[in-house]
DNA sequence: TCGTTTTACGAAATCGCTTTCGATTTGATT
DNA sequence: AATCAAATCGAAAGCGATTTCGTAAAACGA
């Protein structure tokens, strides 16, 4: 591995000229910058990036804490991982996934300390655990991703005027009986979402059609299948369901197939995501888009933003989303 | 931040002795290191990473280049690296996806020797270009996931065995119109599963379907909904399909359904990979079952074994599947 | 008791780079 | 020619660890 120090004696040059010059300082003459600079190309040198970040203090890093149910495999939060992994290169920085390692004694913030990564976004649906909370509350840049509570430096998507949106749309093509799959409550997403139907379906006089539990959901598929016949048990078929994830949506769809009933003949049913599948299953959902693009680069700028400016608290990023009509909403005309 | 030197101060030993107590250097005596590791908790102290991988010449970070259709939405890979993921972490080291700043003049290898990454996971579908060929033939450790060519120092399930199991699935269930949707198959995998198929379908004396193209296929769903479209069109309807990944298959279906057929009254389908959409689409999509958890788990036994031992070269490691058969398949007994 | 190992520790070099600050050279000004 | 400011460069002190090698003290053997 090349160093700078080849450069400065091939150029004749001290060590501190060099890397003024690689750095493009000031007090350096055009002629000597080029003469070095033509020579660490053809050197093909490459600054030690652990050595400069440890006189920088700073290691264009930004880590990544993510704690997702299924992890990588989950579309949602993966979709906007990429995004944002696209943002952070385009920024010259890397992305790394911290690993919690506690039984070695490492926790999330020893890790990032150790690491000295710039900045991090915590992705972290569920109730925080501890390990996560120590890394919020330290000295390093954090933002969150869909937090679990109602908090400053965090992005997230309008979860209540979406579900207000979506149940307009039902409401507007005649739907009455609007029932609503619910997804973690404890937590502040899943929580507005459920808040905003219940709000929407008393501002209208309608029937409160929701599986009441007190416990954590999950957002996933079977999660969606066993509400929506926990709903049909209780309240018999509605004629319209917002569900809280796509996967549910998926999830309650097939439950009602299983009835026997058909899509959106005899139920409208609308997701929240717009993950890929929506345009696979059959008829395709209609759903809640979220912006995965515009997160993904958000959450990069407010994030480095932060860094730069020393851990400045930002206020929370609410994201737009878009209502997405496709083939399993039905406009009712009786 | 809690430094080593803090630590000699306080327990009025050397910066040395320090060290070595915190990684266990055998000349130190237990009282002593009782005494330093005691104080280094105190004050909790986290070793500088920067400053180890320095003089160490080792970061503990793993490094992965990660160019796929859909980057990290690709379901298939992101199963495995999510496996991979979790098994690099049970060992202690980090992972950092790495960027290809071309504009920069940081392409993969310069970025791997600028961070020091111990080794690198490939995951590149598809022909790689330069910039990864450069990698590979560098000094640096590399592992490659589901190769362009077949190479040592790589991992990927056993396509040929695969096809060739699932082929005689169908044609044991007297199948005998049996269709394959490839993949790219200019590439090893992609070659592999197309010639596995034109060996079955030739020592079976049956008739080939596939739709003949040169062209790069990817392996997306509507990749698959018009190649089972293009295969309709030459050959009218098989009575069965083998898919090169399970969204193809998902795709035929589609277009199968589109058609008017029912699945699997009048044809058969058998995906690749197994990802969750097999349980999701109706009916459920029968598959060649990919061990994503095993193939992670091997890729990073095998990356750090070849870190340990200086790039050593490895036979490719080739990973049995399993083929699951759900709802889509039919015994015909005509 | 005296020489010889062992044990326990520390000084200092090193990893590859950044950055301050002082020194020298150059150029401009009178 | 003398003076002074500006331009250009390099020495050296870090950044926070590891590791070699030398040395003093303790333990040992005869």
């Amino acid at each position: 591995m090349v160093t700078i120090e080849e450069i400065a004696k091939l150029s004749n040059c001290s060590i501190s000229t060099v890397s003024k010059a690689l750095n493009g300082y000031s007090d350096i003459s055009e002629k000597t910058k080029k003469k070095i600079i033509k020579i660490a190309n053809e050197l093909g040198y490459v600054p030690n990036a652990t050595a400069q970040s440890l006189v920088r203090r700073r290691s264009n890093t930004i880590g990544i804490v993510y704690e997702v149910e299924y992890g990588l495999k989950n579309l949602f939060f993966s979709s906007i991982l990429e995004s944002f992994r696209k943002n952070i290169e385009k920024n010259g920085h890397d992305l790394l996934f911290l690993s919690n390692n506690i039984g070695n004694g490492m926790d999330y913030l020893r890790h990032c300390r150790s690491k000295h990564v710039d900045g991090v976004l915590v992705v972290s649906a569920g109730s925080d655990q501890e390990s996560i909370k120590k890394l919020i509350d330290s000295e390093i840049a954090v933002l969150r991703l869909d937090p679990d509570i109602d908090v400053n430096n965090s992005i997230y998507s309008d979860s209540y005027n979406s579900i207000q949106t979506a149940c307009k749309y039902l409401y507007d093509n005649n739907h009455r009986r609007i029932a609503f799959i619910h997804g973690d409550r404890g937590n502040f997403i899943g929580g507005t979402r459920l808040n905003s139907y219940l709000d929407f379906v008393k501002s209208h006089d309608l029937e409160v059609l929701f599986y009441e539990s007190l416990y954590n959901h999950s957002y996933s598929f079977e999660e969606g299948y066993n509400t929506m016949k926990l709903i049909y048990d209780k309240y018999g078929l509605p004629d319209g369901v917002v569900a809280s994830s796509d996967l549910m949506a998926v999830g309650a769809m097939a439950f009602i197939h299983d009835m026997g009933y058909s899509i959106p003949e005899d139920i409208s049913i609308i997701g929240f995501d717009n993950i890929q599948l929506c345009e696979i299953v059959k008829p395709k959902l209609s759903t809640i888009g979220q912006n995965f693009e515009l997160i993904g680069e958000k959450a990069c700028e407010i994030l480095l933003h932060m860094v730069e400016n020393k851990n400045e608290i930002v206020e929370p990023f609410v994201v737009d989303t878009k209502l997405i009509i496709r083939d399993s909403c039905h406009s009712r005309l009786e």
